[in-house]
RNA sequence: CGGGGCGUGGUGUAACGGUAGCAUACAUGCUUUGGGAGCAUGCAGUUCGGGUUCAAAUCCCGGCGCCCCGACCA
């Protein structure tokens, strides 16, 4: 009996992927502690347990790419609309979903703040930088010396989506944009390739998700580049999700924004360009790639806690031996650099238990007054649920 | 942006045009503590703006927001 009761809670937290998988992604969500509902219309809040996971994917992300000499810079965030003009085929993309900045005043009329201060020329907040950073790079490149140009920003961008989905489509979302210049399109296509490459190993190396590399089709490709490659990650309700595209931009951009320079010869040529990036849509496709119908699943190197930890006690006797244990391995831990959360609040262990599962820590150890007696602790694994009692000495 | 549905404490829900109730969460206290504990007390609500009416959560109009379907998704 008490099994249906616990059995109907849980369901009444979390849909189930057969009833509504779509219903369960975003209780998934909810319950994750990951994201909230932004007053601003299909806007996120990322609380800080979803946060840290992008934080894992950024550090993850930029040790590699300056491992291959990009280095960080970072452009406006609003774009003269004259910009987006140059590239036909850009502006042909996104044009349609621009923020649009028109003014840059507010002023009181009758309690309430009405634009003023018309700007000349509007400006649009950045659906993507192409345009502004290769206005920049026109006047940084000069020579085939100046060449490669390898740089990459962090930072947020808007399309203003009609319709929107927590991580998978957003108005406003994170993410990181590679633009390279480079002197031949042998050495652009080389480096659209490797970034697509370095995507590909990173899903499946950090995120655990097998993805598969392709080309965007005509209709599909970036508005402005000669071929858009992808990784597609498959997801638990068999759709493929776009988890990352690296883009071959020829020289159409070149040409549009004279990023030009003197080769070899002396004579003048356009350069070769790319763009890449992953958004923060990619948390979306972790999600729907591992998690089950009791939650969250992360992968322990995305993770922000890898292990947790759930003392448990009954009286101040209890809790001194048992704390005295959670230090010891805790030190175990911290030597082998894997990430912790000693759960030390007031409060039955059941409902800490439930909780940590939500959220998809990986491992989950117990360690309560008979394990102290024991010299061994409860650990339990998320993905399977499986429970094993080990002894101290074995435990890392 | 088109079609449909829905807006009530933080969350989930109930109330014929006539006392806004329940559950949960939260707070405090006591008892508990190895898989969602119990009792007591407390805090907290009708999306916004108009209208009809003696009286509106309830009826009408409009705004805004959310969900679903479609179009769109570079």
């Amino acid at each position: 009996m008490s099994n249906d009761i616990s059995e109907k809670t849980i369901n009444s937290k979390i849909t189930t992927r057969a009833e509504d998988f779509s219903q369960w992604y975003l209780d998934v969500i909810r319950e994750g502690d990951l994201l909230e509902q932004s007053p601003v219309r299909g806007c996120m809040v990322i609380k800080p347990y979803g946060y840290a996971i992008w934080e894992r994917i950024q550090s993850i992300l930029d040790k590699k790419f300056k491992s291959l000499g990009v280095q960080n810079a970072y452009f406006p965030l609003l774009i003269p609309v004259s910009f987006l003009e140059k590239e036909a085929k850009h502006v042909e993309g996104f044009a349609k979903e621009c923020a649009v900045v028109t003014h840059h005043r507010l002023e009181e009329k009758d309690g309430k703040l009405i634009p003023a201060g018309e700007l000349d020329e509007p400006f649009v907040i950045r659906p993507t930088s192409e345009t502004i950073i290769y206005d920049t790079y026109s006047k940084w490149v000069h020579s085939y010396r100046d060449l490669p140009i390898l740089i990459n920003q962090w930072c947020n961008v808007m399309r203003w989506e009609l319709r929107t989905r927590p991580f998978l489509r957003t108005v406003e979302f994170l993410w990181q944009e590679g633009h390279t210049v480079h002197e031949t399109k042998e050495g652009a296509d080389k480096n659209a390739l490797e970034m697509i490459e370095v995507y590909k190993n990173f899903a499946e190396e950090y995120l655990a998700i097998s993805a598969v590399k392709g080309i965007k089709t005509e209709p599909e490709k970036f508005a402005g580049a000669d071929y858009t490659t992808t990784i597609e990650a498959m997801m638990q309700d068999g759709k493929a999700l776009q988890a990352g595209t690296s883009h071959m931009l020829g020289q159409n951009f070149s040409k549009s924004f004279e990023v030009a320079f003197s080769d070899r010869n002396q004579q003048k040529q356009y350069a070769w360009q790319t763009s890449w990036g992953v958004s923060t849509r990619i948390i979306g496709a972790l999600i729907m790639s591992h998690s089950d119908d009791k939650g969250l699943v992360l992968p322990p190197k995305v993770a922000q806690f890898q292990v947790v930890i759930i003392p448990i006690w009954g009286n101040d006797e209890e809790k001194a031996s048992v704390f005295d244990k959670v230090a010891k391995i805790k030190k175990e831990l911290e030597a082998e650099n894997i990430t912790y959360k000693i759960d030390d609040r007031d409060g039955r262990p059941g409902p800490k238990f439930f909780e940590w599962e939500r959220k998809g820590v990986p491992l989950r150890i117990e360690i309560g007054p008979k394990d102290v007696a024991k010299n061994s602790v409860v650990v339990v694994e998320r993905l399977q649920g499986k429970k094993d009692f080990v002894a101290d000495e074995n435990l890392i």
